[in-house]
DNA sequence: CGATAACTGTATCCGGCGGACACTTGGTGT
DNA sequence: ACACCAAGTGTCCGCCGGATACAGTTATCG
């Protein structure tokens, strides 16, 4: 167990990780009924990453949580890497049910929900980074934005790359705006405002180095208030598809 | 200290890790002289965790490998935080000189570069989520491609929109293709073919709950070779943007 | 009813971060 | 020239989190 630690995967974690998320575990009829099960823990934990920020899940703090000590914990998960996984897929939730319209109204839907998740659940974005094991609501999200994309004609590799562009820009953004915790347990969200405002902060103390940037953050800052890079990035991108939609029709 | 750990920085951190960064620290002439420099530090932490992984990056390990101990490097970085804030921008790097050509061609190669040292030091993408101290090579960064953006007409907010628009989309992939390292230590790059054949995998035992997917995967693995990812996103972003400069210049 | 499987708790190891403090080094003031 | 003292370094230690071993407890099956 050499290098093997905190958000990396081995084979064998994988392999464990995966039967956990695709319920390939017959709990078994002897012994004492389990106080516990493995989505109490998810949740639990899932409470304390909202609140409190992913550094603060500890086996410890979780089972303290629920009044149980942390080894009862290692009955429902292998390790924390297990635990992560599973806390993954259920923060996710179920894909969302996108109305009626056309690939175009369905794929912002798409992502205006993956958005409010990451607002909801920001440390995601710490988490899901990497190989790791792929449960089935994550599958399920995948699998939402890729039919909204299948009538379109785009052939399946390029509907796949569509997906991951659209999923790139709403985690990036997200990351962006997203949120350390304070001590106190609240959340000091940051607008895209604030974001500028720091930024044009270091830029009056080292302007001279990065004129461009000066002026843009200049201009953006005096701009005023549209904050919606979200819709920027989107309509960029649909605007991109569309124009490959076209051609593949043509 | 109640809600510090890791990858989070309170208001104190950001502080002492902005002074490090920007160089606002005048070594003092009194005592002997350091035998060691924040640069060196940063290096050889950057070479543990190019050729081993993040995790494997701990104030020991890296004092070891300079054969010193682990309290030396707190003479240099007030804890582990300040550290990695320097190895980020340390291995960023000097931002690109991109050559001549239209904002198109600038861009896409600044994105490649950007792709280029995400391959170098995957660690960059764990490490750089959330709120944290910026440093002048990663404003560099940003300097270069706004430039890039500078001519076409487009509004500052809106620069700064598309430069983000394009690094998310840099970075997504790159999370999406990197590279967990094994224990021995050897990277296993994984393409963009082996993650398709990976999902083809979970598809065929599960496959009926993903319909769109099953289909969409099932075209893109026979579709064959072409993994570009990479240009096809770039290329969606480019043609959108094209279509706002059109408009703004009209 | 006892054997057995399964859950929980206690004690313990290991390793990482960071602090306390003593020791060493080498400019600086007198 | 010498003492002083700031600054760098090393040793020991506390704390905490992950993970294991093992004993104690509970409920089902033979």
């Amino acid at each position: 167990m050499a290098a093997k630690k905190d958000g990396e995967f081995g084979p064998k974690d994988q392999a464990s990780a995966m039967e956990l998320l695709w319920g390939a575990v017959g709990r078994p009829t002897r012994g004492p009924k389990p106080a516990l099960s493995t989505e109490r823990i998810a949740r639990a934990a899932i409470d304390i990453a909202d609140a409190e920020g992913l550094a603060m899940v500890s086996m410890q703090r979780v089972a303290a949580d629920l009044d149980f000590t942390k080894m009862s914990l290692y009955r429902y998960f292998p390790g924390k890497t297990e635990l992560i996984a599973f806390m993954i897929d259920t923060a996710l939730g179920e894909p969302p049910a996108l109305g009626e319209g056309g690939w175009r109204a369905k794929l912002g839907e798409w992502a205006r929900q993956c958005w409010v998740v990451y607002q909801r659940h920001p440390w995601l974005l710490q988490v899901t980074v990497g190989q790791r094991a792929v449960g089935p609501n994550e599958l399920g999200w995948m699998e939402c934005a890729v039919e909204a994309l299948a009538p379109t004609g785009l052939d399946g590799a390029e509907q796949l790359d569509a997906v991951v562009l659209v999923t790139g820009h709403v985690r990036n953004l997200a990351q962006q705006v997203l949120t350390t915790v304070t001590p106190a347990g609240v959340r000091a969200g940051s607008t895209e405002g604030e974001l500028i405002s720091v930024l044009a902060g270091l830029l009056v103390r080292h302007g001279e180095r990065f004129p461009a940037l000066t002026t843009a953050v200049a201009s953006a800052a005096a701009g005023s208030a549209q904050d919606d890079a979200l819709d920027f990035g989107l309509n960029r991108i649909f605007d991109g598809l569309e124009l490959l939609i076209a051609a593949r029709s043509k």
